[in-house]
DNA sequence: AACATCCTAATGTCAGGACAAACTGTTGAC
DNA sequence: GTCAACAGTTTGTCCTGACATTAGGATGTT
């Protein structure tokens, strides 16, 4: 028995209609009303339904299958997946990430320069001898507890950074504020031993745990705009992500 | 300027016709014939060449965009991203991982139990009381020296697994021989420090940084086939993945 | 009762067309 | 000379239609 939803499409609005139909149907999965398990109706019906083309339906099943939500069977159906899936990893900062989470993130901006790339920070970035970049280093807390330590480099020909607004911002919003449309990111995830520097500061027993975090980010123009290397308390921070086979 | 390729397509063959595509697009780019920043010709006069229609061209590079490799900006073109990109987590062991990668890795099984799943097994795989389970747990060594200590919990009504054949292959491989088709899988990445009992298998210092990884993958039914939880040496072994922008 | 065969339902692939929206460069007015 | 309006190019969205492929049940035969 395939389950009924009841969703509404609003063509008026600028929402692509397909994306409006990926909304409905992650409401409808999140509150319940499609229980894990259960089976949508074929793609065809659930189009005429919407006064929709099957093509439109089915990029935003597309979309929720590659994202986890659906799991479809050719010759059998659609089904939703039995949750307990967290969504998957996603381009954005550690700051959105949190206050996404309701938690009021602190930054405390340890330094702060505005100074010519070394060469490995060229190699990453990718720049000429001689660009200038911004470097500096960041203490994230969470409800007074440190969280993570961060060390970032920027290259200043996008836009520039103030050392107070890095204060109260994420880094992210502070770029795409800027004007930077971010279009992916390759990260590398590993853990290392705390040592006498990073340990104090994160209020960490010297040789414990930290989940290490390398990152460097791409803009839809080519660019490597950021690279990044932080550092997380073992005991208070890791990666969560869904893999989906295609 | 927009670059030439010349690839052909293959009406005759089983592989749809957009993935031919995308197989020939990617190779462009590993052999250089597509230099990183460079022009694609728009999607028209590409499907055109080909013989395809627009929507087959526009499927193929869209997953070329959601890996991560090509770089679309509306009004102006399709962009070559500039390489440098790791290639995105996949659904796969740590073994296919290694053996994909030349190295030669060999699998020491420590324990193997057929067992009564407990109360954490239970939620983890959303099993009823009294449900079974095969138990193990794995030293993997690449090269003579331990990389992975991995322990694993797999559901019994799929398929029966061996104790030796399991010393032998992946633990992938032998369930997908059993007839299991993975769809996606939840997992977390974090960091602890080695305790006595793993330290002295992984040939580590007690006290030395591991990554730890869980896992629990779902198959195509919808049900978690397997849990596990491995811990890595963190001087030999990290995740990397490329996250893609939306 | 066991097995092979057919049928149905559902997703997978592909075509061709139309219009919308965004970016870029050019042209024109002031 | 500067700025705004415009036109061209390219991707984004959406439609209708058709046939292929697969899974699984139903049917019929042995």
């Amino acid at each position: 028995m395939a389950t009924q939803l009841n969703l509404s499409i609003d063509r008026s609005s600028p929402v692509p209609l397909y994306h409006q139909v990926v909304q409905g149907i992650e409401a409808a999965i999140h509150t319940g009303l499609l229980e894990p398990g259960s089976r949508l109706e074929n793609e065809i019906d659930l189009a005429a339904q919407l006064n929709l083309s099957r093509p439109t339906m089915r990029k935003a099943m597309d979309e929720l299958v590659r994202s986890g939500l659906l799991v479809r069977k050719r010759g059998v159906g659609t089904q939703v997946v039995s949750s307990q899936v967290r969504r998957p990893l996603e381009l954005s900062s550690l700051y959105d990430d949190l206050t996404n989470n309701g938690s009021k993130p602190t930054t405390e901006v340890l330094s702060f320069s505005h100074i010519e790339a070394d060469a490995a920070t060229r190699e990453a970035l990718q720049l000429p001898a001689g660009a200038k970049v911004y470097h500096f280093t960041r203490l994230r807390k969470v409800g007074g507890k440190p969280l993570a330590l961060m060390e970032n480099w920027v290259r200043d020909d996008i836009t520039t950074i103030d050392e107070v607004v890095l204060g109260s911002q994420g880094l992210y919003a502070i770029l795409r504020n800027g004007g930077v449309n971010f279009r992916l990111a390759s990260q590398r995830i590993g853990a290392m031993i705390a040592n006498n520097y990073q340990a104090p500061l994160l209020e960490a027993a010297p040789g414990s745990a930290l989940v290490t975090m390398e990152r460097t980010a791409v803009d839809d123009t080519g660019r490597m705009v950021e690279t990044g290397h932080h550092v997380y308390r073992a005991d208070s921070y890791s990666f969560e992500m869904t893999l989906v086979q295609r």
